[in-house]
DNA sequence: CCGTATCCGCGCCGATACTG
DNA sequence: CAGTATCGGCGCGGATACGG
């Protein structure tokens, strides 16, 4: 191994520890499909969105514009199987339901949100870097 | 709109502000390509692998076990392509390569690690709250 | 209004073989 | 050692239609 000091850069966490014995990649591991749920392309949006407070099915749709009454019913699905979301239907005609996030859905929440702020943030620096590197491929060759 | 107070739980990053106008959710976005790459499926795993230090291709092929090469070197591609890995190539033979995270590649790392650590700690948590859950809904059927 | 069911195309990704 | 090229399965997810 390159270096073992345990504290250069990241401090490392128990998903490092992890890696090392190489039981966090088994597809089935219940850590990774809880992430996939979180990460996921809509997944993300979701969290987000309902960091905003209590939404609707048809408001969520609107609000997350682009996805499919599907995924919808879904990604909500996944998430309230991971206990992040709470549903709560009222037996009126025609129906009315409510999704929230859960306390446990708020603290992964913020987490999403502060990655996909932080990208959001520096999307500039990101893109100039991407110029840079092609300015300097197209010198060498 | 259900509520609208921008404080309850979340305080509202850009991407919350983003989500109004709809210009998040375009696949096209660069936000959302730079977000599918960091939280794609190995990209989370070589960011906190790389966050312990400099890696050789095949110390990162060891280490994110059952990562295919054709994976591997895109998933490092797309991430250098972003700024947040650099690739450095000593001309010797036989080939020496290696990949280390930028600045920008250690501040974003750091975020997913976050992320994917405290689903790791509250593991736990997540799986009772789906066993209640079955529970309840084996005695209402 | 809030979903479920079905079909199906497209792209991700693993396996394999090959190059510098 | 460090990749690229090519093929193929299969699952994600969009479109559509239907039910409570």
């Amino acid at each position: 191994m390159r270096q073992q000091d345990p504290s250069p850069a990241s401090a490392g966490g128990r998903l490092a520890e992890a890696m090392q014995r190489g039981d966090v990649f088994a597809d089935l591991c219940p850590s990774r499909e809880v992430l996939n749920h979180v990460t996921s392309r809509w997944g993300v949006l979701l969290l987000v969105a309902l960091l905003g407070g209590t939404h609707r099915f048809s408001e969520l749709r609107r609000k997350v514009r682009g996805i499919s009454e599907k995924m919808l019913a879904q990604t909500l699905q996944s998430l309230e199987g991971d206990g992040f979301v709470d549903r709560i239907a009222y037996p009126v005609v025609p129906p009315h339901v409510e999704y929230r996030l859960t306390p446990l859905g708020q603290e992964v929440g913020q987490r999403v949100e502060a990655l996909a702020d932080w990208i959001e943030l520096n999307l500039g620096e990101i893109l100039s870097a991407r110029q840079a590197r092609q300015a300097t491929q197209a010198s060498v060759e």
